[in-house]
RNA sequence: CGGGGCGUAGCGUAGCUUGGUAGCGCGUCUGGUUUGGGACCAGAAGGUCGGAGGUUCAAAUCCUCUCGCCCCGACCA
């Protein structure tokens, strides 16, 4: 290609659009244009970095047994009603035909391919089945960002498997994160697996493939001792004294006054409180309420934690679960921010007699962060508006039944690694894959069932596996730039090199880049000529821009038949005879394509798979 | 959906407080001089100031509404 005929807008000024460092480069290199927030336009380098991204891809998936196929964008309505994810999924983008029907554009293809295999699988012999695709993805994102990162409409590679036993199920998705670790390490990544939530996909275990990043939107506990991580939402948080019974406590813990009630007007938060009482923060009880499929449910917890909602979800066996607005509170409304876990029930009781929602007041439903156990002259609501209890103990002056206590809070930078002991850092993660076990959660409602040799009818157990192509194609400038531009890994570079004619005006030059550029087509590499009538200065930025991983300069040297050969990461350059330069491009490009070469030392060991 | 910010030439922006002929840099086009790290000189084209309504003799500027975009949060298969 030559340079004069490629189309690859740069842009020198920073867009003030971009913020993070890839969005912007992507933009002043030339690879995407933005159609409207969060819908890009890929430029050709752009496109051709994503086919190489995609050929890695395709060659790791198809060398574990995995088939490609291609499913549609468009999903009719009922069959994501069968799922029940047409009412559950708000990023869907719905539309209609014209006859009115109701349409969606598919944002993952669980519906579909279970479909699929469902009207096409009937035997145990046909299993394990693997099958992947390449597709654009839609999801009405609420807020877009980062350019491609999240953005509304993106390219995606999306893998489901099908299985007759959870055993063998286990057996691919190991193969896949293997496979997974591959795709990366050759791609130019480094990366960290983590364990992952399982959202609104449902299923039980996990792995996000993430890339330490500030400009991230994971946010994960990783540990810097072991291979341990996950994200902030699974970290269990263990307390040392959980096992301690309540009788101890009290025991141990009968040197704390008796419990006092103190008049606190006006004074519901913790922060106020502790400006107010002068205690810190892990001196109180807080005490939430939540509604958890309509019920409420009263939530204790230290006042320097916070609740994990999907610990609590998980724990409550709930479906929905949010904040108690006041009218649900009935008779204790008034004493919203003052709400505690001494005298609850009685208190909530009185208090409500005039309610209608009497009936979930006179059992509360109290349950508490394992932490609450080992509280001992704390401060807690009296359930009564502008008054607190302090010194209270848990166990002496409350209680609550064992199988109410759960790990239920967030756990934070500092907590111990629960594999190794060792503090936990925050970290910012984009996640670039992610693998999941199904289950038969779409298999059941999809009838996705195979004949078992038995002729009983069995629903697959199936698995989903999901890399987020054009987020790669992001993520790489993230991890792969400096201050001048990108820098491409060969592996994935839109071209091998770029040929600088630094004056077109001289003869010599131009011979020589042009004998270099024919010579280099021929050789199978994939090169730019830069022939543009622009000064040298600027093909230099240009060339460093866009990252092309080398680049040889036909200039000064030129005369005596020399040209220099330039390495982009390290910007080292060497000059050489230009009828070797071809030679040494090969050489290089097929050093630097070795190191990105996978190995088994780069795949972590095997954990086994938790259940949650 | 909450909070903050921004919409002025292709891009980056000044002007808005205090209403009065819309300016600069980059890019583009023409001519010339230059030619190894985003050159210089001379000239030119390019604007319904996001849109609608209002106040006013007069609105980019003040007011109301609306649309779009960015950032933080909520959300995230």
């Amino acid at each position: 290609m030559r340079f004069s005929q490629l189309f690859s807008p740069t842009i020198k000024e920073i867009p003030a659009e971009a913020e993070t460092p890839s969005h912007r480069l992507m933009l002043r290199a030339g690879i995407i244009r933005k159609l409207a927030s969060g819908i890009y336009t890929y430029l050709p380098l752009g496109v051709k970095v994503l086919e190489k991204i995609s050929a890695i891809v395709r060659e790791e998936l198809n060398r574990i047994g995995s088939q490609e196929v291609l499913m549609p964008v468009l999903h009719p309505k009922e069959l994501w009603q069968q799922t029940g994810r047409w009412e559950k999924v708000d990023v869907l983008f719905r539309l209609k035909d014209r006859a009115e029907r109701d349409f969606l554009l598919g944002p993952t293809h669980e519906e579909v391919i279970t479909s699929l295999v469902a009207h096409e699988v009937k035997s145990y012999r046909q299993l394990p089945l693997l099958l992947y695709q390449i597709q654009t993805k839609f999801r009405d994102e609420p807020r877009p960002r980062g350019g491609v990162i999240r953005s509304r409409e993106f390219i995606m590679m999306d893998m489901y498997s099908f299985h007759k036993t959870k055993e063998d199920l286990e057996k691919t998705y190991w193969k896949v994160y293997e496979a997974y670790q591959r795709i990366y390490k050759r791609s130019g990544f480094t990366i960290r697996v983590v364990e992952g939530e399982t959202g609104d996909i449902g299923g039980d275990v996990s792995h996000q493939f993430e890339l330490i990043s500030q400009s991230g939107e994971d946010t994960l506990l990783i540990c810097p001792n072991c291979s341990y991580g996950a994200d902030m939402w699974r970290v269990p948080c263990k307390n040392s004294k959980v096992k301690a019974s309540a009788a101890e406590n009290s025991l141990k813990w009968n040197n704390t006054p008796p419990m006092e009630k103190i008049e606190t007007p006006h004074v519901k938060t913790i922060p106020d409180l502790v400006k107010s009482l002068k205690k810190s923060p892990q001196d109180f009880i807080k005490t939430l309420v939540y509604e958890a499929d309509g019920k409420l449910v009263f939530v204790c917890l230290r006042g320097d934690r916070d609740v994990n909602e999907l610990k609590l979800k998980r724990f409550l066996r709930v479906k929905k679960l949010e904040m108690a607005k006041p009218a649900a509170l009935g008779g204790l409304a008034s004493a919203m921010g003052f709400v505690g876990p001494v005298n609850l029930g009685v208190v909530a009781k009185r208090k409500s007699v005039s309610d209608s929602r009497e009936e979930h007041l006179e059992t509360p439903h109290l349950v508490a962060d394992d932490e609450i156990r080992e509280m001992k002259d704390a401060v807690c609501g009296a359930n009564e508006p502008d008054y607190h209890f302090c010194h209270v103990d848990y166990g002496r002056d409350f209680s609550i039944k064992d199988e109410n206590f759960a790990d239920l809070r967030m756990a934070v930078s500092g907590d111990p690694c629960p594999q190794c002991g060792t503090a936990l850092k925050f970290e910012n993660g984009i996640e670039l894959g992610q693998i999941f076990n199904l289950g038969t959660i779409y298999s059941k409602p999809l009838n996705c069932v195979y004949l078992d040799e038995d002729s009983s009818e069995i629903p697959m157990i199936m698995g989903c596996y999901g890399i987020g192509v054009s987020r790669m194609l992001a993520s790489l400038i993230e991890q792969h730039h400096d201050s001048d531009g990108i820098i491409w890994p060969v592996s994935v570079a839109p071209y091998d090199a770029v040929i600088v004619l630094v004056n077109n005006q001289d003869e010599k030059q131009t011979e020589i880049s042009e004998k270099i550029y024919q010579e280099a087509l021929d050789s199978g590499l994939e090169v730019v000529l830069d022939d543009r009538d622009v000064r040298a200065g600027v093909k230099f930025k240009d060339a460093d821009l866009l990252g092309f991983p080398f680049r040889i300069n036909v200039g000064r040297g030129a005369g005596e038949g020399k040209v220099e050969l330039r390495d982009r990461k390290t910007g080292k350059s060497h000059e050489i005879n230009a009828d070797k330069a071809v030679e040494e491009l090969k050489k290089m490009k097929t050093e630097a394509l070795q190191t990105l070469e996978p190995n088994t030392r780069d795949s972590e060991p095997r954990r086994e798979i938790v259940s949650a």
